[in-house]
DNA sequence: TATGATCATGCAAGATTTGCATGTTAGGGG
DNA sequence: CCCCTAACATGCAAATCTTGCATGATCATA
């Protein structure tokens, strides 16, 4: 097993035909087309169904697509780490954020981070929350950023770990301007078309006991596990999706998307720092306390 | 970067010179030599000193040994995975299980599952302590085994997690029987010569918190994470091993292991089963409750 | 059914990897 | 301090693998 198979496995998963995937690896398709060839002979079995023209993932492929993007990550960035002599000490911390958060909020907290701690070497990982956390338990990650609802815990023990409020965020409903006038009727009435998360997902959570239960008829028009995946498919369609305030704001200030937590229900966020208790290096517990002193 | 070259230098790490782990990955030690330079120059460092003649490991490569290892396990699971079309789904389940309980309680307890439930197809995966509960909150293992203090909790919130006492197990403080006379004067003075575990994993706090402080001066002697080497560390040299009861019983019963529980200190340890709250397979749901209801 | 898009294959050039034989160097005994 | 042996490196030719180009085969769609 090498990287670079794992590499095209999930150049064609992303671009959805083995063309555009060559091009994407730097060879050409006939090249391409044979490596992939060579990635199944040794593995025994076939990734991708060639009888339909653009090639479709197999089933097992699809299911496992995370984890490989996720191995080949830890791959990469073993190498990374090899390279710069890295011995898991000195002025180095790694950092955990949530995707929802790495898009909007977790860049400034790092900008502020290194501002005022130029030194410090910080290296970022993003993960859903569970990964986040596990993360953290396996000593991956020195802190992780991370929503929680305000008033619920962490599902770590507060007797392990630490948690320091940074801020607070939203979760708002949001939709194409473009697409507002179509359904504006429908959203009234309560029949709200909408973009969902998956019930193992942090946001997919948050829908299910904050947001769902005050809407009517609300009807799933798609599915993703990534808010901005699904600002993107609010967007390009004609659903509602519910996204951190902080990932809207840019959007809606463009007056290209509504925000419609007049009309439908939202939820209050809290944005949090998370650590393990005890160990705690200088470098870290500069940071921490860098971010538990608030901006 | 590629499953083989991880191997190769693991290899390396744990044969301790080229020509060794040229045979066990069945090359010439002079293919091998010259795989390692490639390998070296396509990360542009040197892992190994070859000035010292059995090569030595750079300090880099030893700090990174042991997340080479989890890496190129990931990566040949996956490849497994991947073989056997698993989608994370139907009749199967994960167990992750604490490295001191895989070798001598985990067997018994999986073989009561599988004879009593034998379609159930169980992967195991061994892990320290926090790795364990990391593969639990990253839907990585649906179950985790592991040693707990009594009366103390799992570092996971129970909110959001079910544990269930499966048994018993001691920590009991072992030596080789040809090496207690030479030692038993010291013993008995509270002179006590011991291997040591790290003080990040389980046991190295089970030691400073409930063994340690009842001997009046004890010297580390070697340092190990794990429990097995531990055990094998004490039956060749001349120190004591604390050790689970479970693990030493079959030494002890043949005569070439004493157990100074009766001398030194012993803590008690309970089996238990971990598990997150909500989301559970039929599957899963048929091993907990096989599990929690007791042998 | 025609047509374009998409993937596979034959072939030869070039790159990589290997084993064998042999050179070089570190470490230990005299 | 020197020599010898074990351990690692290197020159070389054979074998294997990979690639690009040109071209063939097959699917999707109008």
């Amino acid at each position: 097993m090498r990287l670079d198979w794992l590499e095209d496995i999930i150049a064609v998963a992303q671009t959805g035909s083995f063309g555009e995937a060559a091009e994407r690896r730097h060879l050409t398709q006939s090249a391409f087309s044979r490596r992939v060839r060579n990635i199944e002979e040794f593995l025994g079995i076939e990734l991708f169904d060639r009888t339909r023209k653009p090639v479709q993932l197999r089933p097992t492929t699809k299911a496992q697509q995370e984890r490989i993007i996720r191995v080949a990550g830890d791959l990469r960035q073993l190498a990374v780490d090899l390279r710069r002599g890295d011995r898991m000490v000195s002025d180095r911390i790694v950092i955990a954020s949530q995707h929802a958060l790495t898009t909007a909020l977790t860049p400034s907290i790092l900008q502020g981070i290194q501002h005022r701690q130029e030194e410090t070497y910080v290296r970022l990982r993003s993960a859903n929350l569970d990964e986040c956390f596990a993360l953290l338990l396996s000593r991956q990650a020195d802190i992780a950023l991370v929503y929680r609802l305000p008033g619920e815990a962490h599902p770590i023990s507060a007797e392990y770990s630490e948690t320091a409020v940074l801020g607070d965020d939203r979760l708002i409903p949001v939709i194409a301007k473009t697409a507002m006038p179509g359904l504006a009727s429908r959203i009234a009435g309560g029949d709200v078309p909408y973009i969902a998360y998956p019930g193992e997902v942090f946001m997919g959570r948050v829908m299910q006991s904050r947001i769902l239960p005050g809407i009517a008829a609300p009807t799933p028009r798609a599915e993703t596990a990534l808010t901005l995946a699904a600002l993107e498919m609010a967007l390009v369609g004609v659903a509602v999706a519910w996204v951190p305030a902080s990932l809207a704001r840019q959007r809606i200030r463009d007056d290209v998307m509504l925000d419609l937590s007049g009309l439908l229900p939202s939820a209050a966020l809290e944005v949090t720092a998370v650590r393990l208790i005890g160990m705690t290096g200088p470098v870290e517990q500069a940071v921490w306390q860098d971010l538990a002193s608030g901006i």
